[in-house]
Order: C-alpha cells, then structure tokens, then sequence
DNA sequence: AACAACTTCCACCACGTGGTGGAAATCCGG
DNA sequence: CCGGATTTCCACCACGTGGTGGAAGTTGTT
C-alpha cells in the first residue's frame, strides 16, 4: 500500500489522531509540536521527520478526517433523498467525535485570516460541500416546481453549510443544549423539499 | 472618570484596539504579547503593567467590542421590530470592522474547548442574545397566533444565532461572497412573523 | 546473512514566550 | 512647584518554540 514500513504509518496514524484533538483544543498556532508527539508516546523529532513541518502536519489531519466519513459504494441513482441523508448521517457521526467537530470549527474560524496555512485547503472543502447542495437544490427546485424561497440555490446552499458550522460551533460552547443532527436534518430536508 | 491619567487612559485603548486585531488573526494562544505591545508601539512590560496577564487583556477586549454597538438609548416601547433592526444593524456594523468579527469567531471556536479563559464569558454573551430573541420570538408567537415553527422559541434563537456566526465565519473565509447583514435581517425577520 | 531503506531518539540551536523587579520619566492635584 | 501616584522602559528569568544533524536501532528485501 502506502510508502513506508508498517511501524512507520502506525506512528504517523497516532500522531494524526493525538494532533487532532490538540489542534482542536488549542488552535493550530496555540499547538506544538512537542505536546503531539508526547501524546503519540513519541519523540517531536520523530514526528517532524515524517511530516517535515508544522503545516504539513495540520493539512494531514485535515486530509485524514475528511476521509473518515466518505461513502464507500454510490448507488446507481443519485437522489436527494440519497444527498440529504449522507449530510445528515455525517451530522450524526460528528457528534460521536467533539474533538474533530472542534478541531474543524476553529481551524475554520482561524482561517477567515489570510496567510493561514489551511485557509485554501478549507475554502475548497466548502465549495465542494457548497456546489454539492446548490446542484441538488436546484434539481430539486425544477423537479417539484418550487419557488418559494427568495435566495438562489448557491446562497441557500452557503446558509446551510453556515447553519450547520455555526451549530457545531454553538453546541461546542453549550453542550447538550440542542439536538445539532436532527436541526442540520431538518434544515437540509426544508431546502431540498423533501417531506 | 475612569482610574489613571490620560495618558495611561490613551494608552490601554491602543493596546486593546491592537489586541483585537491581533487575536482575530491568531486567536488567544496564538497571539504574543510582545506583538500586541509593538504593534501598539509600546513595550511588552507595559502591557503587562496596564493588564496584569494574558487573559485579563482577552477579557478586556471582549468587553470593548461589546460596547462598541450598545444602544445609547432606549424606545419607550420595545417592539420586535425595534429589536430586529437592532441586531441587523449590529450585523451591518459587523460587515465594516472585519477583523473584530474574525476575533470573536476564532474566539467562539476556541472557546468551545473547556478550560478556555473567555469560554464563561463567550457563553453568557450567547445567553444573554439568545434570551432576548426566544423572548421576542414568544411574544410574537402568541400575538400573531404563528403555530407552523416546530422548533422552541429557544431552539428557533440558537439556531438563528448559530446562522449568524456560521454566516460571518463563512464571509471570511470566502469574501464577498454573500450578503450577510441581509442573510440575517432576513432570517431574523422571519423568526419574528415580520413583514 | 547482508545491506540499504527506513525509523527513532538524543543533543543542540536561535529565538520567542509570559511574567517579574526596579529605576527613571511623567502626570496632576495640592 | 512640590511630591506622591502613575506610567514607561530596560534587563532579566526560566522555559517552550519549530527546526536541524547525526548516530543507533529496526525493517524488509534479496
């Protein structure tokens, strides 16, 4: 598979996942390096020699939790239905991990400056996530013949990913207070039209 | 009035101003004092001298921002349209200082994590916004006879909340993008049954 | 068993960190 | 214009920072 001997990618996974949760903990430029690698039972310069730097570090761990919720088969058919569910189940499965939801949250707000090193990396997450929504909507939209809403399928798409971000968000610093999955779910079927 | 000389007076608002910027581009653990202090064109001692710490100064900057858009006065009648406007003009306000939304995003964000020095503060500021828009978001509720919301008075703020900071998150990392003082008159409007 | 590729740690570097103590300069009410 | 309160800076401290170089140990292939 991947470069490298066994021993090497089990400590560079363990450095991935110790780096995570500080990340999310403190920010990236509130981490360091040190603090990761004790966690990963590790030296720092052990880490260093397989990320080489800071940045690199940060853009695998983003790497790495994207690719833990993608789907591993597509049905033959794309649906709505089929969209909004798989939006909604990653909603659910961030709950079960705060770390990541938290980790996200403020590389996201983080990046809103120039100059941070996974601004890029996150715009286009958004767009993706973004162009996504805006394509089913609008399908959507033509199929079942609505007209309602005021805002065009981008920007509606845009609310969405804001409301679903800033309800992580909202969630983090008032645990418990709201059913984060099951509003994301809601707002996604609204805009969709479904039910 | 307040303690000190003028001097002094003038000298811990250019700290706290620089501070502003400086966290919304590095968040609180990012951030050095001695930047603060230089780009304040005063030494890091000082700083220390006017603030006692860090986190007294993150304090003391939160509360700045918070003054800066305080109502001066109050209408005889608090109507949900008085309280709309209110807020959509803060979310206009917001739009021309860019770098305080982007400190108090990453400072929302960071504070999610507990043991975060603001995250007290952050989470009453939530509170205290999110009382007053459930408190209106009822009163309209029962005057207008609206029943088509599934979602609590309560539930209805956070989520509004959560769009507003969402929103402003995704303003920065995508500048221009969207309309965000409309976004939000808008999504505020429609809590209240207005218009 | 041989040997290169890879992994890990230790020692080190220059510099930045938050915070302290004290001494000089400045302010302002009496 | 005096004198105590306040402000400011300089020097310093112990420690943490990201990053480098090299030497010893481990892994997997031939």
């Amino acid at each position: 598979m991947p470069d490298g001997y066994t021993t090497g990618r089990a400590t560079k996974q363990s450095i991935v996942a110790s780096a995570a949760t500080a990340f999310g903990e403190k920010g990236f430029y509130g981490t360091s390096l040190r603090s990761i690698a004790r966690e990963a039972g590790v030296d720092h310069s052990t880490l260093l020699h397989h990320f080489g730097n800071k940045t690199a570090l940060l853009l695998a761990v983003i790497e790495w939790h994207d690719a833990q919720g993608m789907p591993t088969d597509l049905p033959a058919e794309i649906t709505a239905d089929y969209v909004a569910e798989g939006f909604a189940g990653q909603a659910a499965r961030n709950a079960e991990t705060p770390g990541l939801v938290q980790l996200l949250s403020v590389l996201t707000a983080e990046a809103g400056a120039e100059g941070h090193p996974a601004r890029e990396t996150l715009q286009k997450r958004h767009d993706l996530v973004a162009s996504v929504m805006a394509w089913v909507i609008r399908v959507q939209r033509e199929k079942l013949g609505l007209d309602d809403d005021p805002l065009s399928p981008e920007d509606r798409a845009a609310v969405i990913i804001a409301t679903w971000d800033g309800l992580q968000m909202y969630d983090a610093l008032h645990p418990g207070r709201l059913d984060v999955p099951a509003l994301v779910r809601r707002a996604l079927r609204d805009a969709f039209g479904l039910e």
